[in-house]
DNA sequence: ATCGATTGATCGATGGCGTCCATAATTTCC
DNA sequence: GGAAATTATGGACGCCATCGATCAATCGAT
């Protein structure tokens, strides 16, 4: 893991399409080294795959939301059966059990308010054990996520 | 915007590093269409681009951390100042203005508390106009993101 | 029935990927 | 310090996937 690895690992986290040629410029290496580089990177874990990103917004999803839960019990059981339930459900993106006020995080994508309350009837509402709730809709992204710093 | 696309996308989510001829098999159409359909996708702006995936815990960042974060004030040039300087820190992976309790939401990676210590010091605490801000460290990750629903 | 759009098959050309080998650099051991 | 062993590097080549184009067939809507 040299500066070169971690100038790989940059470049291609955010554009992973670039032909190795292209790759091996940017980084200042041979493209066979940079392809070596790459394999290894590979095997080795650091690259967990490669995925299209979407834009959400012209898949029609507008609105971004985050939803604290806090569950009635922290019991064993209370736990696994919601985050089964979490699972279970498309629509939300994302969930961690956190430290703080909340017990989970969680993560929403929907088109609109309408579809949101659909979201929330049909879906949140489900959530198994759920003592408070507390969403935030997003307004604006001011830094969107895309990818993890390499060091 | 049919159903083959969808599952198009679905796949290019999953795993962008499939060749054509795969993914013709997944979504069950000849080489040909499932190409015309990529390019497409592309060109109409559903895919924004390709990108590597890393593995956060192989990269040794194995402390995530939501922060809420409220101003003193919501004038213009809080806002401004505030978000110009969320976008210079590389930790801070992404940053969202919110409805709710709190007025904005990051998301901070770190390697381990030690670190996160620093950024806290270097960095959370150097944002301009902060009156409030409560953090929760993500425990465990129930459900991961990979991706959008497509329909 | 007709027109337009989409499909699937095929082909050719380009260019990327993966492998090879010879060389250079680094480490290891005496 | 020097030689051997191991590893990394860079260039070259063959194979294959991608890509754009073409064309007949099919589907769908008016």
């Amino acid at each position: 893991m040299d500066a070169i690895d971690q100038s790989i690992l940059r470049a291609l986290q955010s554009d992973s399409s670039r032909s190795i040629a292209e790759l091996a410029e940017i980084v200042g290496a041979s493209t066979s080294s940079c392809h070596r580089r790459i394999k290894s990177l590979e095997s080795a874990g650091f690259i967990a795959g490669y995925s299209a990103v979407l834009d959400p917004q012209r898949l029609g999803l507008k609105l971004h939301a985050f939803v604290e839960i806090t569950l009635e019990s922290q019991s064993r059981g209370a736990m696994e059966s919601f985050e089964k339930a979490v699972c279970g459900f498309d629509d939300i993106l994302e969930c961690h059990l956190t430290t703080g006020q909340a017990d989970y995080i969680l993560r929403l994508a929907a088109h609109d308010l309408e579809q949101f309350d659909r979201v929330h009837r049909e879906c949140l509402s489900l959530l198994p054990g759920v003592s408070a709730m507390r969403s935030s809709f997003a307004i604006r992204t001011i830094k969107q996520w895309r990818g993890y710093p390499t060091g």
